[in-house]
DNA sequence: TGTTAGCACTCGATTCTACCGAGTGCCAAG
DNA sequence: CTTGGCACTCGGTAGAATCGAGTGCTAACA
């Protein structure tokens, strides 16, 4: 409930008996793809009126802008406005009792690093829903550094590793212009570790600022630490059931597009994290802003870890998606996974 | 001229005329995607024939298997055994100056982990031949290690990083059943660092049988170090532009069928090793043997370090892909991808 | 006033037909 | 062995006819 109330950006009451028809087009519309006419929302839905009643009001709510009719003489079709509507007053499912065994089934034999579990996170959203599923793992722009450790791999080349509080891992190389010995590379990695532990990647440092091997690799080591790539904290996405993707749009130009915009992960990230910083849950057709997903709806529900914003599982379908069943997968999972990381840490 | 010899499995010459009839078939088609013509072929190739003369050698093609005829009345097809006499019969073609420059520019640019390389080789490979491209990287079954590091994320769970000589980093957690203090976890990674040091995955180390905390700890580190997953020993898989599968392929359901190949990467990987170890550089259609890519080419090159195989780059195409042009793109990226990685061993 | 039955109308989809033409196979002459 | 000639095949396209789902409007009705 709190969820259905913070995802309403507009949506102003209407009148029962159009809600009740605007719904049911949803629903019909769902479940053929077919533009729906009057007489089988009359029929269906169980208000008890004739279809010249019904296509008055749909008349209405065309003009509302809920509908839309592709052509003069075939029925009506929702508008994002209509979906948007639609999902609002949608009252949150609940997952069949298939998909909460697997949900369970999962959860209880996951086994691995993080990395791992959201990424075999994906498999599991995308087979609940058969939807292209996202699953976006946080940045570790405020995790401190617990250890770093310089390697030689040989003379000229050095390995930086640096291990984070929130259990990441991140190794850099360095190469050098001159030959270092082990001596030399053992002493920098000690420096390296009083200059950084306990510093954030955000933090400035105190780098010495003489000319022998030492400093010099020192130096170097904590700047290519730094040196972090402009577009990103850090953010893994791992993208499951792309496949999905040719079943569930038409037209292949669409599928491209779909298909060119998952590529480029960095758009996902932000796409992912702009719908959950405006407290929306669905992001309809235009409403996030993305041309070429205009035939989307994407799903998101947020993962925390002791309270703060740990990632976000997404479900990116059509617009005419299973929006219940998808919204509930979507809510389980993430639920699932914050216990799945939020409860170990406690039990730990 | 060598890599052509290695990669003829089956190509009985073929009378000359014959042969220039199949290869004008074969580019026409893959120029046009339609069934091609006997006049067409008359008047492209530039032997001195006519219609009737070129259909009567068509239909023996056609009994040979190299040829198909969708329907009776229309042009012929190449079979993957006509694109196979084709692509075996062709001279190595050249990067255009176009390509040659991007390869270029791509590779006096790009900076940063081997990983972020390969990845980033992918978009090149889309970018020169507008197909789908895989490159993977070897796993690090032999590499030795250089150091492992156990550190405390909390009292009850520590994470345990080791570096190859490969320059590879994996992490693995280890959850105590009891809590660990920083000296433990310091004495175990000592101990681990004196265990593990100069090991590949594949040695067998001799434990502490002890029950202490440190000894329990030292145990449960390297079991989870050698607990390889065991699909595959850590093989890398980059793919890139798999839009262009929607571009490339017609046919929803084949498009669907490459996606769903394409997300098992293990799959992947066994692929493109599979016609490397055959010493092919094409697989065709039904060659590799996955009845759901048999609309499919898939080139491959392998990259080399220090003369061992390190990878491969790939392409995949549909059967009527430009061999040639993107033979010799998989062949500059590779040459140059061993080039970059090789040469900088060399010089450092 | 809101609802409904009736009805003419629209227009995409489907079917059917005719037909075009690219391409074939065959044959007889060169 | 090659080739021009020719009858034949058959997918693709265009046009006409038809179907029917669905609409909007209107007049009657509660």
């Amino acid at each position: 409930m709190a969820r259905r109330a913070a995802t309403s950006p507009s949506s102003p009451e209407l009148d029962p008996r159009k809600a009740t028809i605007l719904e049911a087009v949803v629903v019909e519309h769902i479940n053929t793809a077919q533009p729906v006419g009057s007489s089988s929302v009359a029929a269906n839905a169980h208000l008890a009126v004739s279809p010249a009643t019904v296509r008055s009001e749909m008349v209405s709510l065309e003009h509302e802008g809920y509908l839309a009719q592709p052509h003069t003489s075939a029925g009506r079709v929702p508008t994002d406005k209509g979906y948007r509507y639609f999902v609002d007053h949608l009252q949150s499912g609940v997952l069949g009792p298939v998909q909460q065994h697997q949900v369970h089934e999962f959860f209880a034999n996951v086994r691995g690093e993080v990395e791992d579990v959201l990424e075999q996170t994906t498999s599991l959203l995308t087979q609940l829903t058969s939807y292209t599923s996202v699953v976006v793992g946080a940045g570790h722009s405020h995790a401190t550094v617990l250890s770093v450790q310089l390697v030689n791999l040989d003379a000229r080349h050095q390995l930086l590793v640096s291990i984070f509080s929130d259990g990441s891992v991140v190794k850099h190389s360095v190469m050098s212009t001159f030959d270092v010995n082990h001596e030399e590379v053992a002493e920098a990695s000690r420096q390296l570790n009083a200059l950084l532990i306990d510093t954030t990647l955000a933090t400035t440092v105190q780098v010495p600022s003489r000319n022998d091997h030492v400093a010099t690799l020192v130096r170097e080591a904590a700047s290519a630490l730094h040196a972090v790539p402009p577009t990103t904290d850090g953010e893994q996405v791992f993208i499951g059931g792309s496949s999905k993707v040719a079943e569930v749009f038409e037209g292949v130009e669409t599928v491209r597009k779909v298909l060119a915009i998952l590529e480029q992960e960095l758009l996902v990230v932000s796409l992912v994290q702009d719908i959950l910083n405006q407290g929306m849950s669905v992001a309809i057709g235009s409403e996030h802003g993305f041309e070429s997903l205009a035939a989307c709806a994407l799903i998101v529900a947020p993962v925390t870890i002791d309270g703060s914003p740990a990632g976000a599982v997404g479900l990116l379908g059509p617009t005419r998606m299973k929006y219940r069943e998808a919204m509930a997968a979507a809510e389980a999972v993430s639920r699932e996974l914050t216990r799945h990381f939020g409860g170990e840490e406690d039990r730990g």
